[in-house]
DNA sequence: TCTTGTTTTGCAAACGTTTGCAGAGAAAAG
DNA sequence: CTTTTCTCTGCAAACGTTTGCAAAACAAGA
């Protein structure tokens, strides 16, 4: 008759009072266990479910996350939302979803109009500037992914030392000339990946070269193709894979051959296998950071804000078939040998290990 | 202090009744314009954003929908996401997305868990027993997309006609043994390209074979390029991109020339021009079914269950570089000219005009 | 049988809104 | 100056839960 079933409704049928009801659910161990098999049968009869907002409203827990990233249709993404839901979706939370389409405006907005009906919020590869991330940070509940603001909870995929492996790779391959293709200029694993890039090279001798695809996308990239390879590099490492793929498109378009002529690295690993020759790449354990982030929201629930926090996982280089020697035959370098960095006290370290 | 400032804290403060504060914003035409003024003007200076689940629990208007999909990583529904999230957002809407990670009785309990606490629900390519589907619909307000259970409401990538063309226009380049390698069975995308396949070639007396990809991955479709190719076709038609790519790697594996010995088209145009060569495909207006799903939960938001309908989008043929003569030089074949197919008086046929 | 203690249940207030109804003014009409 | 009609605002109930507190029921110890 009146729509879905409600506690007072089941209490009224029973003739018991509806708290009664409610602790059949919420806190069954306060019951004669009798009554709570006697409620749950009518439940189930009556096919009563739980009304989230009343919940929401009388504990003042929402019961949900909101997840806020710049484009969804990145495939960089996608793992990450899946993961954060099915993590969420175990501890008993829902997930709001909301795409920025890279507008910082847009972001703060959503991130203004999110907050006050969620636990908390994961912001993703954040467009927003550093003080407005603090600002938030301070009032809200919210773990940034691939943001690194001091004071807030953060959690960064650091392919630093990935980087270094790949360029300690190329190098012993025979490489000298080496282009960094760039993405998003605003995004912090962009300026990240540049300046491990720059380090390593300016540190080893080598010569690097940077280039920058806008937007990001696979056709931005393969028409960087010719430039790139115009400007003698033999291996190249790009922001992410998508661009990487692009590249390589550019390249076939201009006779030039991978890995032959051209070593090529990605980043991410978001295309495995799918492209041809298959992609090297640094591979991120994107499920794990979704996962820890969702685990920080869900963690002492009431406070207003969370404490500051720098969780790291540490990318890792996958070898496959863009990458080999270089084609002129100049003598392999030998790097001196690479020395783990010193971690921080405040830094944790973590090799993400994927369940 | 006492975290958010509320309604009642506003009207405190100024003196008024929180009615009053209430209807500023949600009936401002009913109070004096000054009386808003001060109202907007106190609200903006305490930071007061109204409680969504107190409105919810006092309107029965949940603000927000739900979208459900069965594998967020595939690259067919993010821009699906993306486009109901956007006009959901538009519409002042938020959404709750789940993933049913293509497990029917994950699907069957989100569906049931969410439905209580949202508008109405949005779920994609239902992996559920058209029984159930239409149980479900008779009790909650669901859309569905790509599902065909009749008195549902449903919105439907029509690829049908698309796929005609596509077979017309391979038969005109002289292919007389075809392919389909169909994606998961229990899809009713594919179930209708299949029989789309079939009927149309059983009517031409083309030739048909057909394959399947389980799971409908790059791996699993690469691992079928040898049998496909050995089958002896000289045209294959993917029950996706991602398929269509597969095939495509699995065939230049085995040294087989993609469009030289083999033509191939894709269908959901994910892929775009990524592919090399670039994938011939048929393009699906997933952004308006979208829209057009968001858009019906939005309507009547009174009754427990939306009306039954049939809404279709039309998929159209886009040629790229994965389409040529066949290469043994038989004679093309002309086809008799396709006649429209009527639409019957409950079909809606729409052509997608993406905005 | 009377305490005392423990387990189980009920009462009622609270969470932050919205909204039907009615009261208070003010303006218009007589 | 009274009545009528509006316009604006306030009162209080309602939405469906949860939970602190107290009452009731029962068991155990004396």
């Amino acid at each position: 008759m009146t729509g879905r079933p409600t506690i007072t409704q089941l209490a009224a049928e029973l003739g018991i009072a509806p708290s009664t009801v409610s602790r059949a659910f919420t806190r069954p161990n306060l019951l004669k266990p009798e009554t709570v098999a006697l409620v749950q049968k009518a439940a189930e009869a009556a096919g009563y479910v739980p009304n989230h907002h009343a919940r929401a409203l009388s504990t003042g827990r929402a019961g949900a996350i909101g997840l806020i990233v710049p484009d969804i249709a990145n495939p960089f993404f996608p793992p990450l939302v899946r993961a954060a839901q099915n993590y969420a979706s175990d501890l008993g939370l829902s997930v709001f979803l909301a795409d920025t389409d890279e507008d910082p405006n847009r972001e703060d907005r959503l991130i203004s109009r999110m907050a006050p009906q969620v636990e908390g919020l994961i912001v993703v590869s954040s467009r927003l500037a550093s003080s407005r991330i603090r600002q938030i940070a301070d009032s809200q509940r919210v773990a940034f992914i691939n943001r690194d603001v001091p004071e807030t909870y953060r959690v960064l995929l650091d392919t630093t030392a990935a980087i270094r492996s790949a360029l300690t790779h190329l190098a012993e391959l025979g490489h000298r000339r080496i282009a960094y293709v760039g993405g998003p200029p605003q995004s912090w694993a962009n300026k990240q990946r540049h300046s491990a890039v720059d380090n390593f090279t300016k540190a080893h001798a080598l010569e690097v070269m940077h280039f920058s695809a806008d937007p990001g996308t696979y056709e931005a990239a393969k028409a960087l193709g010719d430039s790139v390879a115009a400007s003698g590099v033999t291996a190249v490492i790009a922001f992410d894979d998508v661009i990487a793929h692009g590249l390589m498109g550019g390249f076939a378009a201009a006779g030039v051959e991978v890995p032959k002529d051209v070593s090529v690295i990605g980043c991410d690993d978001t295309l495995a296998t799918t492209t041809f020759p298959a992609l090297s790449t640094i591979a991120v354990n994107v499920g794990a950071a979704a996962r820890r982030a969702v685990a920080a929201l869900s963690e002492n629930p009431g406070s207003t804000s969370l404490t500051g926090a720098r969780v790291i996982f540490e990318g890792t280089l996958v070898l496959r078939g863009t990458t080999g020697p270089v084609r002129s035959a100049s003598s392999p370098l030998t790097l001196e040998p690479e020395l783990d960095y010193p971690t921080t006290g405040s830094v944790q370290v973590r090799r993400g290990s994927d369940s």
